[in-house]
DNA sequence: CTTTTTAACTGGTTGATACCACTTTGAGTT
DNA sequence: AACTCAAAGTGGTATCAACCAGTTAAAAAG
């Protein structure tokens, strides 16, 4: 039971890339067709692959390159991840596990989790700070069918992603993400101790894993002062 | 000179989208090349295309689906190809350019341009409009050197990337983003033609060319209300 | 020697074909 | 009626071939 060809040709390219400088050129297409004995089209899904990740980018006519920003910035398309962020800053990440409880979700989150009628979804609200401060209010729904026996034990020694994958061997693999600016109403302000009204990001997530099946759907909301989302845009787009 | 295949298979699936409800089946790969005339490859391109933008998803041995991945949508976001992105969704993107001058950066803006003690900037004010409502206030530096003689008349018929691809043939390759929440001061207030004190995205994008070298730095402040900021994150792991 | 043109690269698009891996369905068996 | 399992359907992987569209460097022209 071999991996795809194209994946392998993946990985042996992302050793090759670590060896190489920022913006330096690599082995065209029909170079690397040769070398891998593979077709053009395998070789194309390899660097489209890498591309998409960040680690290359191409351009018309000249050839494909290595992208500078990925030496820089470890971190580059990786899951966004609270604790690993604040202790990047240097600060104090810790979480408080509010509840964690069976539900019969709503249309709408039934709608993002691919859920039949009568199936249920773990709701787990936490409270994350900084340094002792509260930075973000989340609620986060996990498919009872792919999660059975999900305890609030579990997250007490373990991230929500640790657990997910050890307990149950899901991989998220990409995250889509809305962000919106709204006002706080009072028991969020409350909980994030600042005013009621104040500005705050409201974050939607949605994770899915290697079989495109949607694993967690989380609505986060962050306080507007003490908190910075930040993300890469690639530009893959058509023009 | 006609638009590529796949992108006008794109376009036409993006209408079918439009029409279908969530997670609900589209047709299969192989009725889709019957329908269109063009071979699999092409189909496979153009689904993969809106798979990547998260209009579709795709199960190994069940079929094609419409993602449910636009919450709200009372606009669609990503401020990287603001109109293109709006065209898309039918809505009608314009832009206002309300000024454009040489100014001495401060050295915040000088700092983020890579530029040095004596560099001058373009500054290049910009509301932006969807369906004759505005939605976005932007402020954009762009380093004197890199774009001569900047015309505030390139911009009346080309989007600001065109012109820098196409004047100056400079090619935007990643954008780093901050997002953050604010409530909206006076003037801005009255510019997005809102409440003062209204709740706003705060978007500080750095955009840098194939050569590692900054070209673009904006600052832009979102309706709360109307804008939703899209982004997507990748695992490490190979699909 | 400078300019222009051509040829040889580069990645981008498209077709045709085949088989693999996973899921659902339905015919056949028990 | 329930079960088994083959067939048909789905997307996933892979090859071969050809041409298009930008870029660059060498050859030809002035």
């Amino acid at each position: 039971m071999q991996k795809p060809l194209y994946q392998q040709v993946i990985l042996d390219l992302e050793g090759l890339i670590k060896k190489m400088k920022p913006n330096e050129k690599l082995p065209s297409e029909r170079q690397l067709l040769v070398k891998y004995g593979v077709s053009r089209n395998t070789i194309r899904l390899a660097l489209q692959n890498l591309e998409e990740r960040g680690l290359i980018y191409r351009l018309h006519g000249k050839g494909t390159f290595v992208s500078s920003i990925y030496l820089d910035r470890p971190n580059i398309g990786g899951i966004y991840s609270f604790s690993e962020e604040l202790t990047r800053e240097g600060q104090k990440a810790t979480t408080q596990n509010q509840s964690l409880e069976l539900v019969m979700p709503t249309t709408k989150i039934a709608e993002q989790l691919n859920l039949a009628e009568n199936e249920q979804a773990y709701k787990l609200v936490r409270l994350r700070l900084a340094n002792g401060q509260p930075r973000m209010f989340s609620t986060t729904y996990l498919p009872e069918k792919l999660f059975p026996k999900l305890e609030i034990t579990d997250l007490r020694s373990k991230t929500l992603y640790g657990v997910l994958k050890e307990k149950y061997n899901q991989l998220s693999v990409i995250a889509f993400e809305d962000v919106q600016a709204v006002s706080l109403g009072k028991p969020e302000s409350e909980y994030l101790d600042v005013k009621e009204g104040s500005p705050s990001l409201k974050i939607y997530r949605k994770t899915i894993n290697d079989k495109n099946i949607p694993i967690e759907f989380t609505i986060s909301l962050a306080r507007g002062d003490k908190f910075i989302y930040r993300s890469r845009q690639y530009n893959d787009l058509i023009k």
